[in-house]
DNA sequence: GGTCTTGTTGCAACATTGTAGCATTAGGCG
DNA sequence: CGCCTAATGCTACAATGTTGCAACAAGACC
């Protein structure tokens, strides 16, 4: 998990690094051996920052709202990149889309609350998905999902305020 | 939820019915109100049999392999009907596509195990996915889904024999 | 059993979300 | 500055659902 990529810059630093003091988007893509590219750069900073995760659909709106030109093909493949070298995470709310969040600790995992009536994606920092348990024998878990769905605070308020999508 | 639906039969019976004695297919099918037609009744006769959570396509392809002709339009609206009427689930395994199961118990929920390698899913009918828990203010949990992810008895034999997909 | 009503089907067209192939561009090192 | 090749930006394609609508058939009523 902290193997080095082929080609490391010389101030190499292991992704444990990052958890400690925070470098910069650019810093962390250089740092696995992937170069800086303008769509990379521009996602990883705004999930850096996002409080919640965000759909490839969203993201693309975003960078557009932002100035920052891109392909769709190239947003998906940056954001399997990054997935990959666990600077981001795939989570797999109750829609068909998958949605992305940056990783700022690796290894604290925990569950998501999904609003079943506008959507929106939070992140439940406190609970931790239970991975140990009696399984049938022979299985083996790597990971635990735990996702909440209900009704979030902004779509309790009026009765039925926000509509379903 | 066990709310009558327009046109009952005249010896309507409760949802929970369902539950203490098992009617057939058939009787389930119309005891909400719905015309018994060749699709519903093989997919909900399947479902019930069934051991664990099966995607609309492989569905599809055991009907087509009893010899049940159907429409692949027709099979999504027959499972989204039986969804509603609380006769099957649908649960969101880490692919892209839903998977569908009977249901026994309407109040009995589980979690699910899902194999990263072959795919296959499992039901975890001992696990039941804490809902419970301190949520942001406002927040109303309605169900939770929890997914465990990893490498199941089959995929755990041989190294590494059978393939991802 | 025959008729009527209307819930369901079956088809074609479309929508959403994601992948594959491949020529072209541009990141970063010397 | 120039080179090498990782990444991009297209265009197609694949997988999974959804929508609209005319035709059909389930089952209630006689
Ligand atoms: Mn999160
Ligand atoms: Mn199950
Ligand atoms: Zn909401
Ligand atoms: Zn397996």
């Amino acid at each position: 998990m902290a193997s080095p990529q082929p080609p490391y810059p010389a101030s190499a630093r292991s992704a444990d690094d990052d958890v400690l003091r925070h470098f910069s988007a650019r810093e962390r893509i250089a740092a696995r051996g992937g170069r800086v590219t303008r769509t990379r750069l521009a996602v990883l900073e705004m999930l850096q920052h996002g409080s919640h995760p965000l759909s490839h659909d969203e993201i693309g709106d975003a960078l557009a709202s932002a100035g920052v030109a891109h392909d769709r093909v190239t947003l998906y493949r940056a954001l399997d990149w990054l997935v990959e070298q666990g600077l981001a995470r795939r989570i797999a709310g109750g829609e068909r889309a998958w949605r992305f969040e940056g990783v700022r600790d690796a290894a604290h995992r925990h569950a998501h609350f999904h609003c079943d009536r506008c959507g929106q994606v939070v992140c439940l920092e406190g609970l931790e998905p239970a991975p140990a348990t009696a399984l049938p024998n022979g299985f083996q878990v790597e990971r635990a999902e735990l996702v909440l769905h209900g009704q979030c605070a902004t779509c309790g308020h009026g009765d039925e305020e926000a509509r379903p999508r």
